[in-house]
DNA sequence: ACCTGGGTACTTTTT
DNA sequence: GTACCCAGGT
């Protein structure tokens, strides 16, 4: 321990070794921030000022608590998996499992995630008739997680005029619905936890007592029912509050737009009375132009609790600027300086591309694909948010819990069996009448509907009682077969990768029981070895992950399977285990980091974004945005824009962005190609030849050149693969070694590498 | 049950 | 440009 505190600086080991009370670390990107909080953990811990039982530590995502709890394992010789170390709606989700009869909530409750709220909501509003295009469900949905995040129910939410009070009423009717059913969506999970500690004195004072230190990490990113939570939790400083550890950087809040506010660390500081701030400024991770272009920057911001990072590894190369005149251009020259850096021998996972919007990362991906270059693109759908494996789950459900009509009306007819959409609404009809769950209604109709909704719900039950005595990856397998899925993507001629992702499933549901370690055993054991259970636990208040309070019992296997899909959506990608170039948006890149770095599109509309220029404060958070993907970068640093650039649908001229007039001009090294435009290849002597274009200079409006003819054109041949037939849309190259985008059907395209003459002209 | 055409939106996103 | 949703037709 004393070894791991000796590695620290000054400012990391004040800030680990800080007494007892309130503190906020300002920590700047790329300084130690994770190692501070783990380390403060550990020290804690091993100088016996609080047991692990005693340490809360909450972070925002999956991969930061797993992060959290890998490292701390290394420094301690204890067993963390049943520390409260989670993610706000991880730890509060807990919470609830242990207290689900004072939430109100079954005890085998399940999570509605964003699509299945959207469902539900849609559904709502059908059965109340409300029109939509008056209340379009995502304005609903936006309304409703907004009110919860500030804390609200629908009685205390302002109606002042007949819209928001028919919002309000709409609201009400979500909240009885979802108790209908059973679930709860990502705000609930917070809000019922917060009621329950702020309306329960003696949970609220186990708790208060239990908890001896809170550790938040990126508390910048904090909205206004987290930060209310945190203080109920941590109670008064002087009776028996907790120790909070506010570990942030305001100049990293990028996520106001869904609710993040940064002016909770002022409120923090002042009441929590915080008489330690610890700014941690030496940055570990970039060479000194990098930071004096996030330094020079980001002190274009008004409102900053104030930071400038340093570094002692040296100045390093200037960060280098590309215009294009297009943006294919800009991609072809990403490629050619991509090229060179691997050629200088980086790892493809080594270098990063940032867009600001998805949208740009066609051009970049079309660019990347053609040069033959392995690349990743971050964003999608995640795993568990795929249609095939939402429809297994919506089986997985049913079976814990046949009242979840999001759930039956995802599957009930699907694969098909003969249920159309007037039986259904039928059924809802009758449902809505007896105020019952849709399985408790179908016994109202008759006819033909009625018998194949009866044989629907004997489908479920079946699955229910021959799945009773299975493990869980069993039983996955089992109702995917049962179910008629897997025979229904086995016909269909594209469930292929369906078929794969749905045996991807069984094998996360193995991974998921060994993980966990299921049994009351390990469970049991886990407990002993924190010292936790005995002590505390004996008023009746459960200490750990899905155990009963009452009975002691834990949570079965498949429902904590469910919760587990609906809280970890999982990689956003299937893993191709090739070392591959990383694209991703900059909000993706936070808290990542990369020995070079691109950022393109940096115009005017684009970076700063049109839409944050109306917004207060908008162009602050775009500014911080760009701080964030700045200091993503180790060793090289790439900026780039185009003159000109598709976008919905047009071509759009942009100005280049604001930002580069707040950039150290001694930083940088503006390049231009010798032959810009098509055909004129940006070989690796360009590398060095630095041009005089000086920084202020207008862009200069090329008419964008003509698309190079290659090949066939768009709808001129037909291509055939497992996949089934394609349109060509697009090809590069010649003879076996091909390229080619192919449409498959209408929805979505794939870039291929072929043989040309497998293909099929269209006459 | 499946296909097709029209209409529309389109910044960022974790849980 | 294109991706997605929904309505209406086959």
């Amino acid at each position: 321990m004393s070894a791991l505190i000796q590695q620290l600086n000054p400012e990391q080991h004040a800030a680990v070794t800080l007494p007892t009370e309130n503190a906020l670390i300002l920590a700047g990107a790329g300084s130690g921030k994770t190692r501070v909080l783990t380390t403060r953990i550990a020290w804690l811990i091993s100088t016996g000022q609080v047991s692990p039982a005693g340490v809360l530590a909450v972070t925002f995502t999956n991969k930061a608590a797993k992060e959290m709890m890998a490292r701390l394992s290394a420094q301690l010789p204890i067993p963390v998996r049943g520390m409260w170390i989670g993610t706000f709606h991880g730890l509060c989700n807990r919470f609830l499992r242990a207290h689900w009869r004072e939430a109100g909530l079954p005890q085998t409750f399940q999570i509605l995630d964003v699509q299945d709220q959207l469902a539900s909501i849609k559904r709502l509003l059908k059965g109340l008739n409300v029109d939509e295009e008056r209340h379009p469900p995502k304005q609903v949905q936006w309304f409703i997680n907004g009110a919860k995040e500030q804390g609200l129910r629908p009685g205390d939410v302002q109606t002042r005029d007949p819209q928001s009070r028919q919002l309000a009423e709409i609201y009400l009717a979500y909240e009885a619905q979802c108790t209908r059913d059973g679930v709860a969506d990502f705000a609930e999970l917070l809000l019922r936890s917060y009621e329950i500690l702020r309306d329960n004195p003696a949970i609220r004072r186990h708790y208060r007592q239990r908890f001896r230190h809170i550790l938040v990490d990126e508390f910048q990113d904090t909205n206004r029912l987290q930060y209310q939570w945190l203080k109920l939790l941590a109670g008064p400083e002087d009776a028996h509050g907790a120790c909070v550890f506010a570990v942030g950087d305001d100049d990293q809040s990028i996520y106001a737009f869904r609710g993040a506010h940064a002016g909770n660390m002022d409120d923090y500081q002042r009441e929590f009375h915080v008489r330690h701030l610890i700014k941690l400024e030496r940055n570990y991770r970039s060479y000194g132009h990098i930071l004096d272009a996030a330094n020079t920057l980001i002190a274009n911001n008004a409102r900053r609790l104030g930071k400038n990072l340093r570094t002692e590894a040296g100045a390093g190369e200037p960060v280098r600027v590309f215009e294009a005149p297009s943006d294919y251009a800009e991609a072809q020259w990403l490629v050619e300086e991509i090229r060179q850096l691997l050629r200088d021998g980086l790892a493809p996972s080594e270098i990063a591309v940032l867009y600001r919007a998805n949208a740009l990362s066609r051009v970049i991906e079309g660019a990347l694909f053609n040069a033959g270059l392995p690349y990743r693109v971050y964003g999608g759908l995640r795993f568990f948010e795929r249609a095939e494996v939402k429809h297994a789950l919506a089986y997985l459900r049913l079976l814990d819990n046949p009242q979840d009509d999001t759930a039956f009306l995802r599957v009930v007819n699907f694969p098909a069996r003969g249920i159309g959409a007037r039986t259904l609404e039928q059924l809802q009809d009758a449902a809505r009448l007896r105020a019952t769950p849709l399985c408790d209604a179908v016994d109202a109709l008759g006819g033909r509907g009625a018998a194949s909704l009866q044989a629907f719900l004997d489908l479920v039950a079946q699955m229910r009682f021959q799945t009773a005595a299975m493990s869980l990856p069993d039983l996955v397998r089992h109702v995917l077969e049962a179910s008629g899925l897997n025979a229904h993507y086995r016909e269909e001629r594209e469930g292929q990768e369906r078929l794969e992702n749905l045996e991807e499933l069984v094998n996360a549901a193995a991974a998921f029981v060994t993980q966990e370690g299921f049994g009351l055993q390990a469970a049991a054991q886990q407990r002993q070895a924190l010292g936790a259970s005995s002590g505390a636990a004996t008023e009746g208040l459960a200490a750990f992950d899905g155990i009963d309070p009452a009975t002691g019992e834990t949570l079965s296997p498949l429902t904590a399977f469910l919760t587990h899909a609906a809280l970890e959506a999982g990689d956003n990608q299937a893993q191709t285990g090739q070392d591959a170039i990383q694209m991703m948006t900059v909000h993706a890149a936070k808290g990542l980091e990369f020995d070079a770095v691109f950022i393109t599109g940096l115009e005017e509309g684009l970076f700063p974004h049109e839409n944050a220029l109306s917004e207060a404060d908008g162009v602050e958070e775009e500014r911080r945005l760009m701080y964030v993907a700045i200091t993503r970068a180790r060793k090289r640093l790439y900026l780039s824009l185009a003159q000109s650039r598709m976008l919905h649908g047009q071509t759009r001229y942009n100005l280049r962005s604001r930002f580069f007039d707040e950039l150290p001009a001694q930083s940088l090294k503006w390049i231009s190609a010798k032959q810009p435009g098509f055909g004129g290849g940006f070989g690796a002597d360009q590398h060095s030849s630095w041009s005089d274009v000086p920084k202020a200079s207008v862009p200069s409006f090329t008419p964008p050149a003509p698309k190079p003819k290659q090949g066939l054109r768009t709808g001129q041949a037909v291509f055939h693969n497992k996949f089934g037939e394609g349109v060509v849309l697009s090809l590069e190259g010649d003879g076996e070694d091909a390229r080619a985008q192919v449409r498959f059907n209408r929805h979505g395209t794939k870039w291929l590498a072929l043989n040309i003459a497998k293909l099929t002209p269209v006459s």
